[in-house]
DNA sequence: AGCGGCTCGAATGGATCCAATGGAGGACGC
DNA sequence: GCGTCCTCCATTGGATCCATTCGAGCCGCT
């Protein structure tokens, strides 16, 4: 895919739109970590044969959102700690490339959403703050035209989706506001031109999330890794 | 994949073979970006159904080494200058911290080995530096254990594989040195267990060669662009 | 003579069927 | 009573066959 955004393409292929929804029902949280995914299930909900069930979760095998073993099944992946924290360094480095690239074509109406989701966030529950964070920073590198950097963030957004959202709860709990402040320093330096100085901000916003997952130990606490 | 080496693992699946070796032969060169792949072909000379070529294609997809077509057909992907700048952008930031990550796992032999690798570049052909130039810098990378940083930067030194030979080659015409400096400098500071300043070397061996390349815009001159 | 449409063909995408592998349960032996 | 081995079954991997789609070449029309 060349966008951020779920865009239906390829549609010359089925095997791409079964491994659209079934990412998204992974990212919803409804198969979590470690569930067993069977290719005869998958097809007769799709009502396709298990072709292009095989071909959807080698997609989502290449995204790392599925580990595929062979002659014996699918699973959702399961991050440890450790792992989640070397995607979240790659994350420091890279999304900030990214937002170099993109920074100089936002438009004065891509600035007022970003303010808007912005404030949104700031009044939002849990789960809403995980949707809005997501578009929030994903609005910041859409107008970047990327041959793999955009597709390799999406992924690693995808990959720790579901504990960022066990850790935005508890963050929440704790009424931690840094990240909204965060925000809005990349809003304002955004809308300075100042392309640097949002890089910085967002490399610390990243880094300081990345600090505090390690004090969450408990949010990796699952039995049997499947990996 | 799990190491750098091209380790032959998932073999319980027979798709992975045959991208092995289509990998090893577009990275030889002996299918230069643009060329059409044809299924039937590939399936004869493995002597296999095309149901394991369409896999192998779909996973060399996904590392960015050839282009599909829905309904159409499979080519070598091509690359522009732009896009060959936006993949050294992401090694720029991301090697250092992979070698961040291998460096205090490096035994004393590995960086006499890597001694070895550095002296045996600077006497050798442009096709012997590719290789070498290969080996020492994944051999930097060796001993990290990775999620996906590992088969990232891999892809990423694949991918630009064909136009480095270019690079190389005019390069070494050149009798431009700066490389080899690099590379002592870089061998010398993990000696010293100086990771950062490896990290400092390694960033700025890739800019430099970056910086270099948009002054060679003749290497992707190729007329229709695949992609 | 040039352009547009049409037809035919080659190559891909998908469905069904068959083989091989891994795991679970039970039976046998120690 | 426990451990090990064997057998059976569920599930995945691969091969063959059929439908579909894109492209090239030819023919006819303007």
């Amino acid at each position: 895919m060349t966008g951020l955004l779920p865009v239906a393409r390829d549609h010359g292929r089925a095997g791409s739109g079964i491994a659209d929804t079934l990412r998204d029902e992974i990212l919803r949280g409804i198969h979590p970590p470690g569930t067993r995914i069977r290719q005869e299930d998958l097809a007769a909900r799709h009502t396709t044969s298990r072709l292009p069930v095989r071909e959807a979760l080698r997609i989502l095998e290449s995204e790392g959102l599925v580990t595929l073993v062979a002659n014996s099944g699918a699973w959702v992946s399961r991050l440890t700690l450790a792992e989640c924290e070397e995607l979240y360094l790659v994350r420091e480095r890279i999304e900030p490339v990214l937002l170099g690239m993109s920074a100089p074509l936002l438009t004065s109406d891509d600035l007022d959403l970003l303010d808007d989701l912005a404030e949104r966030m700031e009044r939002a529950d849990a789960e809403d703050f995980l949707r809005h964070d997501r578009e929030f920073h994903f609005a910041t590198y859409a107008p970047a035209r990327t041959v793999m950097l955009g597709d390799t963030v999406v992924g690693l957004w995808n990959r720790t989706h579901h504990y960022r959202r066990a850790f935005v709860t508890a963050a929440h709990a704790r009424h931690d506001g840094t990240a909204h402040l965060d925000h809005r320093l990349l809003v304002a330096a955004l809308r300075r031109g100042d392309a640097d100085e949002a890089a910085h901000v967002l490399e610390w916003h990243i880094r300081r999330t990345r600090i505090e997952l390690e004090r969450h130990p408990e949010i990796f606490a699952d039995d049997a890794p499947v990996r």
